[in-house]
RNA sequence: UGCCCGAUCGUCUAAUGGUAGGACAACGCCCUUUGGAGGCGUAUGCAGAGGUUCGAAUCCUCUUCGGGCAGCCA
């Protein structure tokens, strides 16, 4: 046991920051001060494998793997598949490759609930010896009728008093399958009259006829999650089973059926799931999402998944960091979704290598530029980092500049390009327009011609000169066309959960631009690779649809726009 | 209506009986060849009422409000 865990002190997490403490924490200091597990620390992440991880999951992830790390214990992965017949290996799949991605490693440690199924059924007929256990023939109408309500007592089922041979007779034939799916199940024996609901004769098996992705055809009944999960965590020695509130009250209930099996207790506590605005996080709405088609799939990047997050261009530090300062608590909470796209920007700002890239091309041409020229201009590639060293990128005679960069009737503050006036083009020189051309049908604004100062050159003694302004372009002739995606928030209203929340969908939270323009330098793009586009944001190749000949990018965060604020007042 | 849990700036989160602090968001200003980044500053909070104490966000009581629980889901 390391020093700092006696302490209650902030540990170093791998990237060097102070992880704040949280009650967690604490609980697991205290027991670490009173010897409770042998200085122990076990946690495990334990998902049920019906779907794709969430940023919700990220949160949890972070919380049992860091812990673990910082306490010098280790964390299981745990796959809680105790219902055959929502789960799938898919899900298996992506749920071990998003938990990598994050940067976490259970090493030898992937276990199943079902691998313990044998050791479950075991677990059961020992209660059904001990007379805590029953085989009740009430369908699941009058199982509910008999349990009672939030107000008042349930009764006693018919079948709550037969003999232990009885039992352990129905209930191998259970197994063997000789009764039909739901005709009856295993109860535990503890009290109808609790006013916990949990703790009213709860199913522990039930007859289930479906091929489950790891035991096959094996098995006709399954343990219930309420039975498998506390097992488990005894079984596999965990010392704090972390989870989230909604299973408080199912605390008593495992802590009884370790009671009555007589073994190893771990400590379970709760804590607050994430929500975050403008999304949604239950598992079944984002499966609806996917199989209504209201996104592409699990990993559309507008989708709070893990997989939807890497796609769309997210990194791990970043939805680590994340999670660090969200913290852990009990109480409800929502995040704000701003503080998710702050940690990305602020990791991003750091590492991406800056590129130019027109997204609404404008044409320019310099009428006093010389017809075949070519210059190639000296780029820093970050200013945030100058061992990212520069490029040079090609200036000429024609470039594209931003549509939104030039204003033919300049509002007060525009910095940008108006007739007769002058901007700095990043890296270049500073232009000046002087004439506008139109399409005659449509008046849409069609080139811009303008004269360019030769003595304004970045870098030359000359190009001190200031001006308001300073514009991204990219040179026409060597431009590479690209397809860019913009990416909004998918709902339209902070909680979408507050009513029918498909009819929240926000029918513009994807925009396609075909004709984008960007710098010749981003042909080597590789899909792992962030870029920031200098004044737009953090953009990052599709890993599906971007082809080598036909590059699509997502952004994946806008950059502050101080513009579009003075703008809107 | 029963049981359980919770309540600190707009949103999160610290404080562990001794000056309510940080982050995001907001708003100013400075700086800037990214209207980015950065810097400086401003405003905003202990749900309410009692009690214990020299002293309470913290301990106790009541009230109010929010959440969870009546699957053979997890």
């Amino acid at each position: 046991m390391n020093e700092s865990n006696i302490n209650n002190v902030n540990e170093e997490n791998p990237e060097n920051k102070i992880t704040p403490s949280n009650f967690v924490r604490e609980i697991i200091d205290e027991d670490l001060k009173t010897n409770k597990f042998g200085g122990k620390v076990h946690t495990r992440f334990p998902p049920e494998p019906n779907g794709y991880l969430h940023i919700g999951h990220a949160k949890s992830i972070c919380l049992n793997f860091g812990i673990a790390a910082s306490y010098n214990g280790v964390c299981n992965l745990r796959f809680d598949d105790t219902n055959p017949s929502k789960e799938d290996v898919e899900y298996v799949d992506s749920i071990q490759e998003d938990i990598r991605w994050l940067g976490f490693d259970w090493e030898d440690r992937k276990f199943y609930a079902s691998n313990y199924f044998d050791q479950l059924f075991e677990y059961a007929v020992q209660l059904i010896k001990k007379g805590k256990a029953y085989v009740c023939d009430l369908n699941a109408q009058q199982m509910k009728e008999y349990r009672g309500t939030l107000t008042e007592p349930g009764k006693d089922s018919p079948y709550r008093n037969r003999s232990v041979e009885e039992n352990l007779d129905l209930f191998i034939k259970m197994r063997d399958g000789e009764f039909e799916d739901g005709s009856r199940v295993l109860r535990a024996k503890i009290d109808m009259a609790s006013p916990n609901m949990n703790m009213r004769d709860p199913a522990i098996y039930r007859i289930l006829r479906a091929t489950h992705h790891r035991t096959g055809d094996k098995w006709r009944i399954y343990p219930m999650y309420d039975f498998a999960h506390g097992i488990s965590d005894s079984i596999e020695g965990i010392t704090h089973s972390i989870c989230t509130l909604e299973f408080e009250a199912h605390r008593p209930l495992y802590d009884w059926f370790l009671d009555e099996l007589e073994i190893y207790h771990p400590q379970q506590i709760e804590f607050a799931r994430l929500n975050l605005n403008y999304t949604v996080m239950s598992k079944r709405k984002l499966l609806e999402l996917v199989e209504q088609k209201y996104v592409s799939g699990w990993n559309d990047p507008r989708m709070p998944t893990i997989s939807g997050l890497r796609r769309r261009g997210y990194t791990p530090e970043s939805i680590r960091n994340f999670a660090e300062r969200i913290g852990v608590a009990k109480r409800d909470n929502t995040i704000n979704v701003a503080l998710l796209e702050h940690s990305l920007r602020e990791d991003l700002n750091k590492r991406a290598p800056r590129v130019m890239a027109v997204l609404r091309p404008l044409k320019v041409i310099f009428d006093n530029y010389p017809e075949n020229q070519v210059e190639e201009l000296e780029a820093i590639n970050n200013p945030e980092d100058l061992s990212a060293g520069t490029r040079n990128i090609p200036f000429s005679k024609v470039i594209y500049i931003e549509h939104d960069d030039f204003r033919e009737d300049p509002p007060k503050k525009f910095f940008r390009l108006s007739p007769g006036n002058e901007v700095r083009l990043r890296y270049a020189y500073i232009i000046k327009c002087e004439s506008v051309v139109k399409d005659e049908k449509t008046g849409e604004i069609t080139e811009l011609h303008c004269t360019y100062d030769p003595e304004t050159k970045s870098g030359t003694a000359q190009s001190g000169r200031k001006v308001k302004g300073t514009i991204h372009w990219v040179s026409a002739q060597h431009a590479v066309n690209a397809e860019v995606r913009l990416y909004d928030r998918l709902f339209s209203v902070e909680d979408p959960s507050s009513g029918d929340y498909k009819s929240f969908l926000n029918q513009s939270s994807l925009e396609t631009l075909n004709d984008c323009k960007v710098e010749p330098g981003l042909l080597s793009a590789k899909v792992d690779e962030r870029f920031q586009f200098e004044r737009q944001g953090y953009f990052c190749l599709d890993s599906e649809d971007s082809k080598p000949g036909a590059l699509v990018f997502n952004r994946a965060v806008q950059l502050k726009d101080a513009w579009a604020k003075i703008e809107k007042k």
